[in-house]
Parts: structure tokens; sequence; C-alpha cells
RNA sequence: GCUCCCUUCGUCUAGAGGCCCAGGACAUAGCCCUCUCAAGGCUGUAACACGGGUUCGAAUCCCGUAGGGAGCGCCA
């Protein structure tokens, strides 16, 4: 395991900052919705910053015009604002900054250390070709490389000039060093024909410019590093340290996909998980502490270290996420739950300003529901009289006799001195010895009568929780 | 094809040569608790990819093999 202390130190050539603090960055493109996979890398990277009182920037990479959208934007910057993942600056978008690139790539040309190339997509797809043809890793061969004069009429793109010897050494984080022969490594073409400048290029000026320590980002991302480390090495920069984490496979081990995993960020704000709940499953993707499993946003902040994090990928468990939100669920203050519960409720058309109902609520209902839509779902009848009866518990428990019960037992309950769980435990235990019924016998009669289903929280409970005027009149002969 | 990365229970992981005939968690099976559903408690099934080394001793170090993955774009 890589112990590599952070060392990077990004010479910011734009914006001059702190040279020890850390300066992580999560830099999505827009060009697909935001899904768990992106949000561990920004988690990652988040927790670094926060974790070493450095900075977090979001920066958007949307130099992919023709694929970018605006949907996908603002998926982004409210997911990150959902799950509590606040930056320090930005966002910034990469497409506000083409003034910045070509500048940069104009230095280059000067410097000779970037080149124009005419060659055509058609000589370059049929060059390639050739090379698969004859076995060989297809790359460019470097043709325009000394090429004096420009060729009339065809607007070349522009190519950085890779080092030939040699070879590139990534002290990566989470793999440790990671060697690269430059003589492996093409000249890659850093602004297109039409101008505009291409993204791996982009992302080094911006990390030289943004003045980014630690480059936490997909492993997927290893072998574009040594060519950036080239190219900052070119502009005179101290590459920054790289942490390259594991990617998150679906359930099945196959990759990432829609159908499960691969879905908007925000479709597990709607399916009714708490960002502390997400985030905390998400952190053990790769990274652990011993044998705790739950962790607070303050304890991940205080332990997590992005040197710790595992290499292999790992695949995404929804049952285990749906435990975690039980036991965030469980955890969490009453108060800061019901913030979370109350678009839930409002959903289903359910009145959200009694604080202190709610509350009670999340309190019954936490030990027995694993989201909060459940909850909400499984809550109605403690906000609304309109009761929905389920047919079949109708029939099964409010039998004849189990209706003149209710009659006795509601009077009982509305001689009660004071309305709470254990004055209406004892009620109805009472009530039971007398009749010689087990509790069950009692207790589901009722349940069904006040909630309308089967399953609730302890009877007693619900019952102080519902009020005695409600139970009352949920008890009234005739109403159910 | 070439380059790079990865490999402990079904899944997430602990494990930095003896504490490991491998621990925890989810899931799963059984039991307990019990007014429903849960939550909780206890118990069980279940893994070091394979083969060689090194060493008194290897899940841990080295070398191979196999299997997965990523990249090789005027995509990011």
């Amino acid at each position: 395991m890589a112990r590599v202390d952070a060392g990077g130190r990004g010479r910011g050539s734009a914006t001059i900052r702190a040279p020890m603090s850390i300066v992580t960055r999560f830099a999505p493109s827009p060009t697909g919705l935001l899904h768990i996979g992106g949000v561990r890398t920004a988690l990652f990277s988040w927790l670094q910053a926060r974790r070493h009182g450095g900075k977090f920037i979001l920066r958007i990479e949307d130099t992919d015009r023709e694929r970018s959208t605006d949907a996908a934007v603002r998926v982004i910057v409210d997911g990150m604002h959902w799950l509590g993942l606040d930056s320090d600056e930005g966002p910034y978008y990469q497409t506000q900054r083409f003034d910045r690139y070509r500048a940069v790539i104009r230095e280059m040309l000067a410097a000779g250390t970037a080149y124009h190339c005419y060659c055509s997509k058609e000589e370059l797809e049929q060059m390639r070709a050739e090379q698969t043809a004859r076995k060989e890793k297809p790359r460019y061969d470097g043709r325009c490389r000394d090429r004096q004069a420009p060729v009339a009429g065809v607007p070349p793109v522009v190519r950085f000039r890779n080092p030939t010897d040699g070879e590139v050494v990534v002290k990566d984080l989470v793999h440790g060093d990671i060697v690269f022969r430059n003589a492996e490594l093409d000249d890659l073409i850093i602004a297109r024909s039409d101008g505009t400048p291409t993204y791996n290029f982009c992302v080094v000026v911006d990390d030289a410019d943004m003045g980014i320590t630690h480059v936490i980002r997909g492993d997927d991302h290893i072998n574009n590093t040594p060519r950036q480390m080239n190219m900052l090495t070119a502009l005179g920069h101290v590459p920054p340290a790289y942490a390259h984490v594991p990617m998150i496979l679906g359930p099945d081990g196959a990759k990432l996909s829609k159908r499960h995993g691969a879905v908007s960020v925000l479709q597990y704000e709607e399916e009714g998980y708490l960002p502390d709940a997400l985030l905390n499953y998400l952190v053990r993707l790769g990274w652990s502490h011993g044998d705790q499993e739950i962790f607070t946003r303050e304890e991940m902040i205080a332990l997590f270290d992005i040197g710790d994090v595992n290499k292999a990928a790992s695949a995404f468990n929804p049952e285990k996420l749906l435990w975690l939100n039980q036991q965030h669920l469980m955890r969490a203050r009453p108060s800061a739950v019901a913030r979370y519960l109350k678009p839930h409720l409002a959903r289903l058309g359910l009145p959200t300003d009694n604080e202190a109902l709610i509350e009670g609520v999340i309190v019954a209902q936490r030990e027995r529901t694993k989201t909060l839509k459940e909850m909400a779902l499984a809550s109605r009848f403690f906000f609304t009289d309109a009761v929905d009866y389920d047919a079949k518990a109708v029939a099964k428990h409010l039998t004849a006799d189990a209706r003149a019960m209710l009659v006795t037992l509601r009077e009982r309950l509305a001689a009660l001195a004071t309305w709470d769980a254990p004055a209406i435990h004892a009620a109805i235990e009472t009530f039971a010895a007398e009749l010689a019924l087990g509790l069950g016998k009692i207790a589901q009669p009722l349940r069904v009568a006040v909630s309308g289903g089967t399953v609730s929280p302890p009877i007693d409970q619900t019952l102080a929780l519902l009020g005695r005027a409600r139970t009352l009149a949920r008890l009234e002969p005739g109403r159910y």
C-alpha cells in the first residue's frame, strides 16, 4: 500500500496559493447524469480536502459541446448540494476559459513544445489500420513533428511534443509508483482543427492554474497521467500528487449501468436515502477503518485518508445501502431526519407543519422502515383521517366480536386520565386480562381500526402519537 | 495486438511474516425476544484465483500462470 506523503505542490501560474495547503477538485463532465461512481470520487476529493483543512474546487469539464447538457450540469450542482459536498470555489466551466487555453497553446507553439499537424482524419485512420494489422499499438507516428511549412487550405490541429526517451513515474497515492516509458506515448492533440482545446490539455492547464495539489480521479485515467505530467513539466510546473481510485461495478460485477446504480444521484433522494447514509455507504467502497461500518460525516472527515484507499474495483450492493440508511435513520437526531422526511410527506399530499408529530413519527417508525419514502408511506394514517382500510385486514381482524370489543375498549380509552404510551399500554393490558385474551387479540383489531392495516409501531405508541381525539374518532362504530 | 491496472466469504472489507485451521459487516439459514412489522441478541453456512520460490514460518515478500478491467479518438 502506498504511503507516499502529500508532497505535490501546484504552482499556479494564474493565481498564487499557500504552497503547503491541500487543494483538491472534482471535475465531472456533464455528458451523462452524475451517478454514484462520480459521487464517490467527489466524496474522496472532498474528504481529503476537509480532512487536511484544504480547499475543494468544483470544475465542470464541458469542452465537449456536442454531448454536454444543461440537465447534466444541474444534476451535478443539485446533487453536490443535496449531499452537502460543498465546494470552496467554483463551479468553474471550462468553456469559459477558452481564451486562457488558447494563450497557453500559443506559448507552447512558440516554445516548440507543441506543433501543428496537418494530417487528415483519413490519413490517421489509415495509419492506425496499418499499425493494427502489424499488431502494433495504434499511435500517431509524429510525421508532422518537424514540418516547416503549412499545408495550404488545411486547418491544422495542435499536438503536444511528448519526450521520446526516458520514462515517467507516476507516484500514485493508491497504487504506488507506476512507470511509463515515453516511447510508449505519442503526441496527443491538444487543440482541434477548429481551434478548441481538448480534454487532456484543459485538465493540465486548469490543475496548474487552480493550484491543485491532489488529483483524485477514477483509475480509468491512469493512462492519461504520464502525458499530463509531461505537459505540466513542459509548462514549467511540478505535477501534483495523483490518486487513482478504483471504479464501482454494478451488483452483478459488471460495469455500472442504468438499471442498477448508474442513475442520477438525485434518484437516491427521491427513493428516500439520507445524504449521510449514501456517503457512508460510498466511503466504505474501497476504504475502511478497521471493522467500523457506520460513520458520521464528522468521523469520515476525521479518519479518511486517500492513501488508505484500496486498489481493486468494488461492486455496488443495494441491500447494504438500505441497511446503512436505516442505521442512519435510527441514529440521527429526529429533527435532522425531519428535514429530509418532509419532502416525502409533501409528495404524498400530507401536511408538513406539525414538527412534533413528524419527529414522533420518525422515532416510532425508524426501526421499521429503511427509507424515508417507505417511512412516509407507512405513516399516512398519522397525518390524514382519510385512512385506507385494507380489505383483507378488515375482514380478518374486525370481526363482529372484535367490533363489539372495540366499543368497550373505546370507552376505557376515553376515560383515561392521561394519554401517553404507558397509560394506554396499562389500559389495554388490563382489558385483555379481563377478557382472558392475549394482547394480540386486542392489539390487531385496534391496529386495523386505527391505521387501516396490520402493520404499525407498537399499538400503545401508535395511539399516543395519534392523540386521543383522533384515536377515539377512528374507533367510532361504523368508521371502519 | 500493445501499454497500464487489479485478484481474501455471494457482496463490502480486516489483515503490512508468526496474534489467522483468516476477523467484522450486508445478504442468507436457525433460535431467542414479541401486540403486528421491525429493531435487537445468539448461532450457523461461506473466502486467502492457481503454480512455483524465499523463510524455521506466507493471505502477507519474489517470480510466473490464469482470469478480470482500463487505455490506445480532432470523447471526457
